[in-house]
DNA sequence: TCAATAACAATAGTAATACTATCTTTTTTG
DNA sequence: CAAAAAAGATAGTATTACTATTGTTATTGA
C-alpha cells in the first residue's frame, strides 16, 4: 500500500465532505463528532478572518454560533488550541490535495512547480469538499499560522505531536527536493522556508508591497515566480 | 554627505551608548527622554524575553521597573506599541552596524556576505553602546517580531510610517543585491525573504529543528551558511 | 528664587477577557 | 425506556487592559 493510498484510508469521503482525524492534543472534545462542533470550527474560520486573531474572543464565536461560551470551552481548551486545530486542518489539507495533484507526474521539476504552485494558491484546486470558507481559511493561513509556534512554549505542546501534519508536509517537500537535486544538503530547511516564504510574501505583496517586488503587472503571478526562481536556482547551482 | 554620515549625524553618542530618535507614532512619551522611561524599555526586552509577548503584561512590567501601570501607559499606549518600538530600535541598530561594518568594503559579495553574517548574528559585533540586553533583544526579534506586522490593522499603523525603519534596512540590503547582480527582478523580495528566513531558521533551529537540516555538526554556522547558499546560488543563476 | 508646570506615585475604578462551576433540560444511545 | 452524555442557562472569579483623580516631588524658566 502505498503512502497515498494509506492517507487516502485514513479520511472518509461523504457526501463531498472531507473528514481528517486530527492530533486529539487540539481538543477538549473531538469538534468532527457533533453538528455543534463543526459549526463551531466553521464559524470561528470566518470570525478570525474577519477580526483577526488577536481580537476573537471565545464570547463573540458563541454569539456567532448561537450558544454560551461554556459550550466553545467544551470543545477546546482555548483560542490558541482551537487556532492550532484549524491550521492543522489546513496542514493536512494542502498534504492530500499534494498527494492528489502529484500522483501521476513522475518529472520532480513538475512535481516542485506544482507543489509551488499549490502553496501560492496560483493553482486553482476546487474548494470541492472542503466544508470551510477557503478564502478566510487560506488568509488565516498567510497570517496568523506562525503564530501557532511563535510562543514561549513550542517545545512543551511539540512534544504532543502537534505539528506533525506541519512536519509531514515538510518532509514531503523535501523528498521531492532530493528527488530532484540529490546533491542538496539542506532539503528540510529549504521546503519549510518554501512553505513560510511562500505565505510571507503573499501578506507582504498584499498589505506592504514596499517590501516586495511586486507590481501592476507581476500581480497575479507574483509570489510564484519568485518562489519559483528561488527554489529552482538554489537547487540547480547545487547540482 | 554619504549615507553613512548622514545616519551618524541622525544620533548622538554619549558614553558609549547609543540613541535613537524613533517615529513618535510609538510612544506617548519619549521613553529616551528620562532615566525611567530607558527602564521601563530596557526591562521590558528583559520581561518580553522570559515570559514570551503573551503572557508580558504591563503591570509585571511596572512591578520590574518599581513604578505603577498607569506611569508605564504614560510612556506607551499598549503592549503592542511597545513592542514596535523595540523592535524598530533593532531595526535601526542593524541599519547602523550594517553601515558600519560595509563602509570599508568595496566587493558586494563581501557586503552581502557580512549582511547575512549580522542577520544570523554569526558575527559577534561586540555590544558595547547597546545599552539593552542584547542576547534578550535578539530572541525577541526571532520570536516576536513578526507580530508586529501580522495584525488586522496593518496597514492602518503602516500610514504612520512605523515601519520605515524596516523598509530602509530591506532597501539597503535590495541595493547591495541589485549591485551584486544587477539583472536580478526580484531584489527587494529577496531582501525580505533573507530578513525574515535568516530570523525564522535560527528559530526552528533551536525549536523545531525537524523542519531543518541542523544537526550536531553544523549546529554553530547552520543558518549562516543555508542562507548564504540560497542567496548566492539565486543570484548567481540569475546573472 | 519662587511660581508654574510637568512628572510621577498612589489609589481607585471599569469593561472586557479568559476562564470555571453548577444545575437543569434535552438528546442520544444501549 | 433508562442511563448517560451533551448542551443550555446562569453565575461567578481572576486577570487584563485600560482610564481617571488626586497628591507629592522634581524641573525649569521668568
Amino acid at each position: 500500500m502505498d503512502i497515498f493510498t494509506t492517507l487516502v484510508h485514513q479520511m472518509k469521503i461523504m457526501a463531498y465532505t472531507i473528514h481528517f482525524k486530527l492530533n486529539d492534543a487540539l481538543y477538549v472534545k473531538d469538534p468532527e463528532s457533533s453538528a455543534l462542533g463543526k459549526q463551531i470550527v466553521s464559524l470561528s474560520i470566518d470570525l478570525i478572518y474577519s477580526l483577526g486573531f488577536e481580537t476573537f474572543t471565545f464570547k463573540k464565536l458563541a454569539a456567532e454560533v448561537g450558544t454560551t461560551e461554556a459550550t466553545v470551552y467544551r470543545y477546546f481548551e482555548n483560542k490558541h488550541r482551537l487556532l492550532l486545530y484549524i491550521i492543522n486542518w489546513y496542514w493536512k489539507y494542502l498534504d492530500f490535495q499534494l498527494n492528489l495533484q502529484l500522483k501521476n507526474i513522475t518529472d520532480s521539476r513538475k512535481k516542485l512547480e506544482k507543489a509551488i504552485g499549490l502553496l501560492t494558491e496560483s493553482i486553482s484546486d476546487d474548494a470541492e469538499g472542503m466544508g470551510y470558507n477557503k478564502t478566510a481559511l487560506y488568509e488565516i493561513v498567510i497570517s496568523e499560522s506562525s503564530k501557532v509556534y511563535l510562543i514561549k512554549d513550542v517545545e512543551e505542546i511539540n512534544k504532543h505531536q502537534v505539528f506533525k501534519p506541519y512536519k509531514e508536509l515538510c518532509s514531503r517537500i523535501a523528498d521531492i527536493i532530493t528527488d530532484y537535486c540529490p546533491s542538496y544538503p539542506y532539503p528540510k530547511s529549504l521546503s519549510s522556508t518554501l512553505i513560510e516564504s511562500s505565505h510571507l510574501q503573499q501578506f507582504f505583496s498584499l498589505h506592504l508591497p514596499g517590501l516586495t517586488d511586486v507590481n501592476e503587472k507581476n500581480k497575479s503571478s507574483y509570489t510564484q515566480h519568485f518562489v519559483s526562481n528561488l527554489v529552482f536556482q538554489t537547487l540547480d547551482g547545487n547540482k
